[in-house]
DNA sequence: TCCTATTGTTAAGTTACCTTACTGTTTTTG
DNA sequence: CAAAAACAGTAAGGTAACTTAACAATAGGA
């Protein structure tokens, strides 16, 4: 079934699963980096385009909604959006039935430049993934999610149900 | 050979690679959120027992070697030298040949707790890798490590050889 | 000995978050 | 309908982890 079941080991330097969870962040690490390399000739930090992108996404989401989607504080989010607002990549609009809350849409000029947006991701993307198969990238994408899950909500055998507290 | 080709796609959203990245990142932050939630109860940051474990790995570092191995800065290698330092996890201790270096040491207090620290990781990474295969995880951790090469050094075939700059 | 490279530190600034407390607005409820 | 509860967003202030630039001390070769 699982990862093959140890006794007593208590090395972290020999545990598989540690090193993957170092290469993880590793590579997220060097991944971002090389995102990062490219948005920084567009003038937008990493935070301003993943929040961007999730605009672009999400059409007309509103502050919260964001925040969910992102999972960072609400107060981040409006920081965020405060700055692609003063960029000019997307505007605050009053929602037609409730007043206390914001539609954030991209701007025309976060549709022009979705499709630079995009060339420059594809361009990244085109080095970091070369050489892998699509096979292996979509079984190395269900485990990823497999992962995600179990760190969502706990393992099902063992709900100890205290959520995140 | 590689993912399949495409035309002139220009979406963000439609990108499975792009979609991978998004959820390599999601991935490392819950994990990282997870094992901060156990090292909160130790009294160690993240990055502080990110440090911590390679100080027990590479036994008597430079803060330099230290620098490199991590991939930061020297000057934030040494702020959190300076945490564990005063937490009683490492000292400080001259080199013999070179006064100009610091070697990291353990201490018996890390020595004592490193098998605690191991426990801990463990107990994540039981509920996080429950029923991935062993065969599986090595698949990824292969899939980690091509993406880390392709990031390190450019491509071979169309290599621009402009490092990092 | 002088010149250069290296180790580590200090100082100042940035980014990206957080929390707590607040103002409005809407919804619920008695 | 009015009071209370819930909710969206903002304000203020804090923290951790980085960065770069400039610096002192040391090492080591010409």
């Amino acid at each position: 079934m699982a990862v093959s079941t140890r006794s007593h080991r208590t090395d972290i330097k020999e545990d598989p699963r540690i090193d993957f969870s170092f290469l993880l962040g590793e590579v997220t690490r060097l991944l971002r980096g090389a995102f990062d390399h490219e948005m920084e000739a567009i003038g937008l930090t990493r935070s301003q385009w993943h929040v961007l992108v999730y605009v672009l996404k999400m059409d007309g989401p509103t502050q919260t909604a964001l925040a969910e989607a992102l999972d960072i504080a609400r107060p981040s989010v409006g920081a965020l959006i405060d700055q692609l607002e003063n960029s000019g990549y997307v505007s605050r609009e009053r929602d037609a039935h409730d007043r206390r809350v914001w539609r954030i849409m991209p701007t025309q000029l976060a549709s022009q430049r979705a499709e630079a947006f995009a060339q420059s991701a594809e361009r990244v993307a085109t080095q970091v993934f070369a050489s892998i198969e699509d096979r292996d990238l979509s079984a190395a994408m269900a485990l990823l999610s497999t992962l995600r899950e179990n760190l969502i909500s706990p393992t099902p055998d063992r709900l100890e149900k205290d959520g995140n507290c």
